[in-house]
RNA sequence: GGUCCGGUAGCUCAGCUGGAUAGAGCAGCUGCCUUCUAAGCAGCAGGCCAUUGGUUCGAAUCCAAUCCGGAUCACCA
């Protein structure tokens, strides 16, 4: 239990024992950090007490910080200022704190839940290279399989890969025609690259060809439908679902290719998974339920065939979901691949990394599935993010106006290869060592640069404004986490070996030395509410501020330095603390820190 | 039009389960490297928390209405 809880505990307790009969209800226990301006560390609010209790500030102020002082055991003074009561906490709890965590391997881990996490995400189109948009879906994703692997559960890390549809097609007419064979081999451009190209190449020639047709006299929606090159995808999707040999072997040579280059970035990302779902197997599963459902009622066939549901009485609309000619739909394949991945890992709980966009559609996926009686209906949570932006609007792979994901990994190296020289710090590294150096705090800076925002909270990324290595960042977090380093190495001391076993508290602790352990104890009631809320900005938030707490400390006080033995193990507890803390938030969500930078 | 999401400093964002004088970063301005890494620290300046009303001891936070921006409402995925 966090101190803030246990505040909370004990406050009822006290307000239980000295006004027996009133039941207090636990909504109006508020407990906050207490302003810096006022002593004390915890503030505990009064104004709900008052009127249940017919009493006055300062009376049931001072009643509950004579309780604290007496029983608790961790308050030592208290003043009541205003409706506040606030809690001076005894130097002993913190230090007895950092003893004890200090001595604990696995602080910010929780024990096992036994529940069965599935997170579904990166979820990526076969015919086009990933975009800046999908990096903050892969970073998503993976940062909160961390975090709930780092609540105790066992997670399932899933991608389910749209290997298949019309989009697909249009890669592959546009690579029959125009590519005269080229393979990534030949032309050393990176596969998912190079069905990229032709997937543009397909709109350009589609949209010229429409514009002919409607330079002839025709409609436009018809010469939508009626462009040649239009028609021989549908018909290449047609003979791919038929199982037609040449149009199947192009398909596999293709995305085969794709998945070469999508590998490459995974693998840079640092991103990875457990379990590969490929629509193209999964695709027919959600006939059969929807067949099923039809059997029992739950839904209803029109009179040309075409099976459908009705959402009215959920406020929302009917939805089709079986064509006339018994094809499925998107909704159709969801229904399937959603009780298939329930009982491949008889999940608790099934996340889906997707886009804001598709909010309806994640609605009626799970109502449908509920009205069908089917049991993953409620173990599914739509993580829904908003999407990245450009100043001019959404990004389009259509039309070519993507900020590519590739590139910017590129760049952001780059970048702090260029800083990196630019202050003078390459010095004492090997070339190898520099070049892990700058994938680390590149990387980091892109990761940290996508998380840090609220996930349902759409951003725009200006590509001519560059991504900052100073202030909010991953690279000063990194950096915070290299000065500990340093500090260490020169006073010779092994963070993971070093005990203090005769620490003793000698002196009373001071303001920036205590900012940083009662960040620390907050550490565990952070990472569980990043877990509830599948939000690891509120982890960037606190490991920003824990980096800013030690920078300010490091400021005032000194290790090698310290006045006195005790004061030197305190602190250097302190900052092994911290970096470890530091290393574990960061490391949840694929963010590295160097020991030396 | 229905539904949903957002509007906080010049810019990017915290704070939103109601609590003290609304916080960071960037950009701007002052200081601070013969002392454990200045990718840093300390400070200055910058706000009608979209608007209006309501609830309350107390509202950026909750409710209602309005304005602005976005998403979505496909036999596309």
């Amino acid at each position: 239990m966090s101190l803030a809880e246990q505040i909370k505990a004990s406050a009822k307790q006290a307000l239980d024992e000295l006004y027996p009969g009133t039941e207090m209800p636990a909504s109006a226990i508020t407990v906050n950090q207490t302003k810096p301006e006022f002593t004390g560390d915890y503030t505990l609010v009064l104004f709900p007490f008052l009127k249940l209790l017919k009493t006055k500030p300062d009376v049931i102020g001072s009643q509950l910080g004579d309780y604290f002082v007496q029983h608790s055991g961790f308050v030592v003074s208290y003043q009541v200022v205003a409706g506040f009561l606030n809690l001076a906490v005894k130097d002993e709890y913190w230090a007895s704190f950092l003893v004890q965590r200090y001595n604990d391997n696995h602080y910010g881990e929780q024990g096992t839940t036994g529940k069965n996490v599935m997170v579904e995400y990166s979820s990526p189109n076969t015919n086009k290279p990933l975009h800046f948009g999908h990096l903050r879906n892969n970073f998503l994703g993976f940062a909160v399989s961390g975090i709930l692997k780092a609540t105790g559960n066992h997670v399932i890390k899933a991608n389910l890969v749209n290997d298949r549809g019309i989009h697909i097609c249009k890669s592959m007419v546009a690579w029959k025609h125009y590519a005269h064979g080229a393979t990534p081999r030949s032309t050393g451009i990176k596969g998912d690259h190079l069905v990229g190209d032709y997937y543009v190449k397909f709109n350009d020639v589609y949209k010229q060809q429409v514009e002919e047709l409607v330079a002839e006299g025709m409609d436009e929606t018809i010469a939508e439908k009626e462009a040649p090159i239009m028609k021989e995808a549908q018909n290449m999707l047609r003979a791919w679902e038929a199982g037609d040999k040449d149009v199947v072997e192009l398909w596999k040579t293709m995305n085969g290719w794709v998945y070469e280059g999508f590998d490459i970035t995974y693998q840079r990302l640092g991103i990875d998974f457990d379990k590969m779902y490929y629509e193209s197997n999964t695709y027919l599963l959600g006939k059969e339920i929807v067949l099923k459902g039809l059997e029992k009622g739950v839904l209803y066939k029109k009179e040309d065939g075409s099976v459908w549901v009705n959402l009215e009485d959920e406020g929302l609309d009917q939805k089709l979901l079986l064509r006339a000619d018994g094809t499925s739909v998107y909704m159709t394949q969801d229904i399937g691949t959603a009780i298939l991945k329930y009982n491949d890992f008889k999940l608790d709980k099934s996340v889906y990394v997707i886009a804001d966009e598709q909010n309806y559609h994640m609605q009626v996926l799970q109502l449908v599935l509920k009205k069908l009686g089917e049991p993953c209906a409620n173990a599914i949570h739509h993580l829904s993010y908003g999407m990245v932006e450009l100043p001019t609007g959404r990004m389009k792979s259509r039309e070519g106006t993507v900020v590519d994901a590739d590139d910017m990994i590129d760049e952001m190296i780059a970048m702090a290869r260029q800083q990196t020289e630019e202050a003078g710090k390459t010095e004492g590294f090997t070339e190898k060592e520099l070049e892990e150096l700058y994938e680390t705090i590149g990387l980091g800076a892109l990761k940290f640069y996508l998380l840090r925002v609220d996930p349902k909270k759409k951003m725009i990324f200006d590509p001519k404004e560059s991504i900052d290595l100073h202030g909010f960042t991953a690279t000063f977090i990194q950096y915070a986490h290299a000065r500990i380093c340093s500090i260490l190495r020169k006073e010779g001391i092994d963070r993971n070996a070093a005990v203090f076993p005769d620490f003793k508290l000698a002196e009373a602790i001071t303001p920036a030395e205590k900012a940083l352990v009662l960040s620390l104890e907050q550490y565990v009631s952070v990472m569980m509410s990043a877990a509830e809320e599948y939000n690891p900005s509120l982890l960037c938030n606190y490991t920003f501020q824990l980096a800013q707490q030690f920078n300010s400390f490091y400021d005032v006080h000194s290790i090698a330095k310290a006045e006195n033995e005790e004061k030197k193990q305190l602190r250097l507890m302190i900052i092994i603390m911290v970096a470890r803390v530091m290393g574990h938030a960061m490391g949840t969500m694929g963010i590295r820190l160097p020991e030396k930078m």
